[in-house]
DNA sequence: ATCCCATATGATGATTTCATCATGCCGTTC
DNA sequence: GAACGGCATGATGAAATCATCATATGGGAT
């Protein structure tokens, strides 16, 4: 078991959140539940598109890394964000990319004239 | 070569951008040039304690990911972060695990009578 | 009790990332 | 221009992660 975040230097926890955070899937789940502040297995599986073991598997690894909490009521799982940091996180990453996408396509059409890409808002 | 990041879903870019953070090595370099705004190859290396080549991957990897840009002067190299996101960014990421630490110490000393966790801050 | 649905866990090979070593390149100094 | 220091790149084995398959658990319905 890989987890005794404390007492270890802040950045190699700081590392470790990201790489909970750092696969398709599991960054589609969080946003799907930031949207939604609680939303089924099921409701996740038919969104995504997962097989169920494969969705499971990265529900786990959210959970290890106590990204989300998990409630079952009657047949049913859901899951919510465990803080609602984790949406403001996403906010900022997406802040970010958008600033390097944008410098990028600009060093881009500097180097080989091309148009800036067209949408670039989501 | 995995970067024509325009044009693929935004949460696939944004998982790549996590996986460019998920090294504790990486994250203590971005911490070190959020602190200073400018720092020198040599002057991270005594940071870090890094061997010289291990380093140079690792800024390899940061470029690649356009977190950070590099300028040669005069026989050294100094790195800064290309986007002021990326401080912010990891401010919000130690906000988040502080919640979460607190949040894991709280349930710990709830389940086994332990006292809370002494030295949070940084 | 038995069957079925929803979810989780375990095991396996394929792929990716890490760490180390050796080597290459570019400026500077002599 | 030869030698050196600072930095980057390439290659290799070890370790971690991903995707798929098979199997297990646990609640509700029959």
């Amino acid at each position: 078991m890989p987890f005794s975040q404390s007492q270890r230097p802040l950045y190699e926890v700081k590392a470790n959140l990201f790489k909970g955070l750092a696969h398709p899937f599991r960054i589609r789940i969080l946003e799907l539940l930031s949207a939604a502040d609680e939303v089924s297995v099921t409701a996740l599986q038919q969104e995504t598109g997962l097989e169920a073991s494969h969705l499971s598997q990265h529900l786990s690894v959210l959970r290890r890394h106590h990204l989300v909490v998990s409630e079952r009521r009657a047949s049913h799982v859901y899951y919510r964000l465990a803080d609602p940091s984790t949406a403001e996180l996403l906010a900022v990453a997406r802040a970010l990319l958008l600033g390097i996408l944008a410098a990028d396509s600009d060093r881009l059409s500097d180097a080989e004239g091309l148009p800036a890409l067209p949408g670039a808002g989501r």
